[in-house]
DNA sequence: AATTTTCCTGCAACCGATTGCACTAGCTTC
DNA sequence: GAAGCTAGTGCAATCGGTTGCAGGAAAATT
């Protein structure tokens, strides 16, 4: 390993202006830093972190706390760990994943935190260092999170659009905050239409949302567009229309909420509110940087738009 | 921050004699032995990772590069960080995610491979640290994986046994290692009980799979039963075979490989190879922590069991 | 009783970086 | 021409641990 010494041996300069050519560098004169830089280059110079942090008292760690069992772990939770983990490699941070079946130990400077429910609340407020959330939260924490209830009303005037004259929300039971938000944005497009709303509420899994579809045929309306809080709901619904024959896109529209889920597996795809995961990833890493350099500030929230990805679980009438 | 000195200064010792406690605690005496323990929990000491790091030359940090594109990256990669994660916590390693969006910088004391195709064997080689793959390779690194050939033995006796007349194989296309020999314990279970074998090559993708029984739906054979090897590839089957309405599992079984996937979509579930993903990622963890302290020394490989899950999509006769 | 051995503990130096302060030029300024 | 500034550079101390060696007391050997 090469050291600053080392560098400044080859410069023929002190070690601190070695230093101060990294950290200060309008501090030092362009010929020394010159030469500096090419001894750097010459002798394949990388600071040692360990030396760093040991004296700006900075571990350069980021925790990344998963509260949810890993084993229920929406799969697109590896676009978000790629998006984090390309802005903090940009500032030499590196990503310190903390899940429920490791410990929390050593220390950091700041905590990115994931899947919070409202019983984390507590312990995550004792936190002694900078935290983000991904994920919308009513509390005065900070997060990035896409705009929940922008996406279903998206999703909600495209089937409209597509001539569907009976629109549906399929929603989640548990009571997060995404979960209101996206109701919302569904409540909020239908009234604005002066229609009538309809919203059931299942735990986020597929099956639940098929055997509706299952028990209550007969009962479903025509020309119906499923709005769903998630694409597991999504896909229970498909699931269950696709018993009957029924005609999809032609008679029952289903419209999705996440959109990587899916892609691998579906056929015909869905459309799909489509969140945008590892730039989530990316926003809530600069987010924490940010906050960490102002030393804890409030950095308010951050919510990113959604996009619908249109594929073939919905008519798609080009014309406008 | 509490420091060795600070618990020094408590116990009425030098801090040589704390730092003893720690890592040499059988040179200490137990009198003075207890009294640093009790100021040790009196003030909360937490070791500084920087400068012990700095000290002996270990970052702490093991780095996991996933070489996949994480776009289509297996949801049960989260089982496989929750496994690695806890294991390298016991021994206040952090775990630092490199991906192909994330720019290799900074030291560590080792790596954890996976996703690694047979064009990535040459940039391995040449890391400076040990490695440890997940997933099988034909080089002499060493790896942790799920006992692929086992794997698809057991699926395929299991066929025969529930009394599926035709068992055929769908494969992958791509040629990497743990493919091979998911085809193989398929034909050497096959070639024991001197049956004719089939098989079927797609990418890992559902679509293609269901593709195929769509267009071969009048040829196929009854009672067959599918090994397959990929969740994703079992789930196109069944995608297929729902189509026509046939009977699953009464007329064709379907076993896939995985196991993590589709306990949260398909409806039957699936009989499946499950991997033992979160063990995998502790012992691939805890071999590089061993290859490490053994200053490199190849650990070899570590194949673990598989379990076959038996599901909705096999026929279940209990009797032996 | 004197000497050796063993066991335990403390001092000082060091890992590789950064910060505060002192110092040397070279330039202004009066 | 002496005093005062300003840049630019180097020295020494420091962060929080660990290792090598020295030293003191107790136990074992002669």
């Amino acid at each position: 390993m090469t050291t600053l010494t080392d560098v400044a041996k080859r410069a023929n300069v002190s070690k601190m202006t070695v230093s101060r050519v990294i950290n200060h560098p309008e501090q030092v004169r362009d010929e020394l830093k010159q030469s500096v830089f090419t001894a750097m280059h010459e002798l394949n110079y990388r600071p040692n972190v360990a030396a760093k942090a040991l004296v700006n008292n900075r571990t350069q760690i980021i925790k990344l706390f998963i509260l949810e069992d890993m084993d229920t772990t929406e799969p697109y939770y590896m676009n978000l760990l790629a998006g984090i983990s390309k802005e903090l490699g940009k500032e030499q941070y590196s990503l310190q994943l903390v899940t429920n079946h490791s410990f929390d130990i050593g220390g950091c400077d700041g905590y990115i935190v994931t899947g919070m429910r409202h019983t984390d609340f507590e312990w995550v407020q004792r936190l002694t260092r900078p935290v983000v959330l991904f994920g919308e939260n009513r509390l005065e924490l900070d997060y990035c999170d896409t705009n929940n209830t922008l996406g279903t009303q998206m999703a909600t005037e495209y089937a409209l659009k597509q001539g569907y004259t009976n629109i549906e929300f399929i929603g989640i039971n548990v009571k997060e905050p995404f979960e209101y938000s996206r109701e919302a944005g569904y409540l909020m497009s239908m009234q604005n239409h002066q229609l009538p709303t309809t919203i059931h509420r299942f735990s986020n899994h597929s099956h639940l949302a098929m055997e509706y579809i299952e028990a209550n045929w007969s009962d479903l309306k025509a020309n119906t567009c499923y709005v769903c809080a998630s694409d597991r709901l999504a896909f229970g619904i498909e699931k269950g229309l696709t018993i009957f024959n029924a005609r999809v896109p032609a008679d029952f529209g289903i419209i999705g909420f996440d959109g990587v889920f899916l892609n691998q597996v579906a056929t015909p795809k869905l459309t799909t509110v489509q969140q945008p995961i590892f730039e989530l990833g990316v926003r809530c890493a600069r987010m924490l940087l940010t906050k960490i350099e102002k030393d804890g500030q409030s950095q308010g929230i951050e919510q990113l738009l959604p996009t619908l990805s249109i594929a073939g679980s919905t008519r798609n009438d080009q014309g406008d």
